[in-house]
DNA sequence: CTGTTAGCGCATTCAA
DNA sequence: TTGAATGCGCTAACAG
């Protein structure tokens, strides 16, 4: 039932009036209920009745403070709507709560669940993140760390793109940890899926079921993941006792609809794959639309294994098999490895990597 | 961080204050890699041999300054790397670079893609954009605000799940702009897609196809955007001249497999329905699954259309019929409206209705 | 055109 | 236990 009533299709200005001052309290005289400026220790101090230093050791208890005046100084607090300004309070006691993130793409599924695992442990660690998508480009990265570094924000997390943004970091001064890829050959923290044992994983699958040649899609070998999993396949591979055939290894762009033409280009090359394996959720949309504009039959024709798994895998036919990478918990263990950071300062450089899951479905069990 | 590993909370007076300033400021060859205390504006005064303010009014040049000193002062600025600290500008100016950003769900690709178009718009105005994740709970909703408040940032773009969050931003006296839904009957800025004429443009095709009974699913009805859509329903049925029947609006929880479980107590409950519309990508998750778990041909026993279009949408078998809400595009208008708002003050207020769009596919097609 | 002075709001010395 | 000073780093007033 449209309780709305009138659901206002198009702009109709309500003449109601917009003054409601919150009913007075007590005494409330004036007040200005908007505007004008903030509360501040001293307005907090006069209403109490003692000193602004004392309404500052009151509220963030760090000094003594008489447990009448801090209840008198809080109940005062809340009463004039007194919230510390953070800005002052970094500048003063050197420590921000901010944190600064840096992913590639917020579009892109994965990102964006890495980016609320990241979110989640800060926010429960009392800090914050301010994020901001770099695209993959590193003029881009290089512009927001600068911001950050601007912002003196406590520590930053980031999916590298390039191998500066360490040293960028380090210049400021700012605690970092890579997430999802190392930044080059920097020595940073970093929590990654282990991309190798994932390649290894998927690929040892795929032999196993008599699926040769097994070819493998990648957007890039160079910053990212994609040399991780390229060298697991290369070793499940070798393993196997196969010889590497670079023929088989066809690389795209990160945009599905490369993926999808470099799948055809893949196809009339090479009919003879077995099996392709892409390298994550947006090559696997591509793939999985080219195979079946072939006319493939995916999971008897051609096996189609991809790393990063999301709801839709389960929902095409068939579904597809999947290296699963729990973003949000690498997002989450990449918080709790900055925070580690910042609390104990320098320790040893840490390198969590996340054990990846291998979920076989019908795309490659047929 | 992690300077001295000493925060200096023992009596440890900083004795190289003003005595001794920093190593080789004129020479700079050491180039401090690391730690140490963050150069200031004082730093580059004197590296520059010039006074503070010159330094100031050289760099964010709103001031006079002469060319060759202004040149002088950025080579010298850059040379040392200083960065300005946003955190005392801010308190200075009383002006603040970042807007705090309050989503749902960010796990939601829905809310991932609407966050990214607000992170667009914002970093291309060179604001900054911290990002809280509330799901949905009104508790989480009035901290986040609460420590946006302290954070003294310049606005805030917020899902709203409570009325009060906009009673809160006014009192704090923080611009706000809804994006998604309005705040219950708040009058603030809000950018949302034209929900009811997304529910009457999708019903309309459904009953023109000739799908009755057309049933609907819906999570809620109260703060978000179920109401809307539920109301063009209505509106479609009743232009057609079919009596509302409320047995066939189902409500269900937000997660797919809730939507799943509701989808077949709908089929059990109303075998007759021939055209299901879901009210955003989770639930259509869970519509699907359960439909053809309950060997329902969808296309041909029941048409399937749902809001939110998504790439898996496309991909599988039938393809999905949707009403797109073009998300980046609603997250970038209302990063720009806040823009507005913030420049030029109070104004009118803005409602901001993006056209939907139907995506017919063979969900309701065949 | 440039230097000096004076705060923004806060936390922390030191005295009392 | 509390209050009076003292800056954190920066910029907007004023001189000069």
């Amino acid at each position: 039932m449209s309780d709305d009533g009138r659901p206002a299709g198009s702009g109709k200005p309500s003449s109601k009036s917009s003054v409601k001052p919150a009913r007075g309290t007590t005494a409330g005289r004036g007040k200005g209920p908007v505007s004008s400026r903030q509360p501040t220790v001293h307005d907090v101090a006069r209403a109490a009745g003692v000193s602004a230093s004392t309404v500052s050791r009151a509220l963030h208890g760090r000094g003594y403070a008489s447990p009448e005046v801090r209840a008198l100084v809080a109940a005062v607090a809340t009463r004039i709507g007194y919230v510390a300004d953070a800005n002052a309070r970094s500048l003063r006691v050197r420590t921000s709560s901010t944190v600064g993130v840096l992913i590639s793409d917020l579009r892109n599924p994965y990102y964006a669940v890495l980016a609320a695992g990241i979110e989640a442990a800060l926010t429960a660690a009392g800090k914050h993140m301010v994020l901001v998508n770099d695209d993959s480009d590193p003029v881009k990265e290089a512009t927001a760390v600068a911001s950050f570094a601007s912002m003196r924000v406590c520590g930053l997390i980031v999916t590298p793109v390039s191998e500066r943004v360490a040293r960028a970091a380090s210049r400021f001064g700012l605690p970092i940890v890579c997430v999802d890829r190392p930044a080059g050959r920097a020595r940073t923290d970093v929590v990654m899926a282990d991309d190798q044992a994932g390649g290894r994983l998927v690929t040892t699958h795929l032999l196993e079921a008599g699926r040769v040649p097994v070819a493998i899609l990648l957007d890039e070998q160079r910053w990212s993941t994609g040399a991780g999993r390229l060298a697991g396949y290369r070793e499940a591979l070798a393993a196997a006792g196969i010889a590497a055939d670079d023929d088989l290894v066809q690389m795209t762009s990160w945009r599905a609809e490369d993926a999808a033409v470099s799948t055809s280009d893949l196809l009339a090359r090479r009919p003879d794959i077995r099996a392709l394996i892409t390298a994550n959720n947006v090559l696997a949309e591509g793939a999985f639309i080219a195979l079946r504009a072939a006319g493939v039959v995916i999971g008897r024709d051609i096996a189609l294994a991809s790393f990063d798994d999301l709801p839709w895998m389960t929902m095409v036919d068939p579904p597809i098999t999947a290296i699963s990478q729990h973003p949000f918990d690498i997002g989450r263990r990449a918080a709790v490895a900055l925070l580690a950071r910042i609390d104990n300062g320098a320790s040893t450089v840490v390198r969590d990597l996340i054990e990846p899951q291998l979920i076989v479905r019908a795309s490659t069990g047929g």
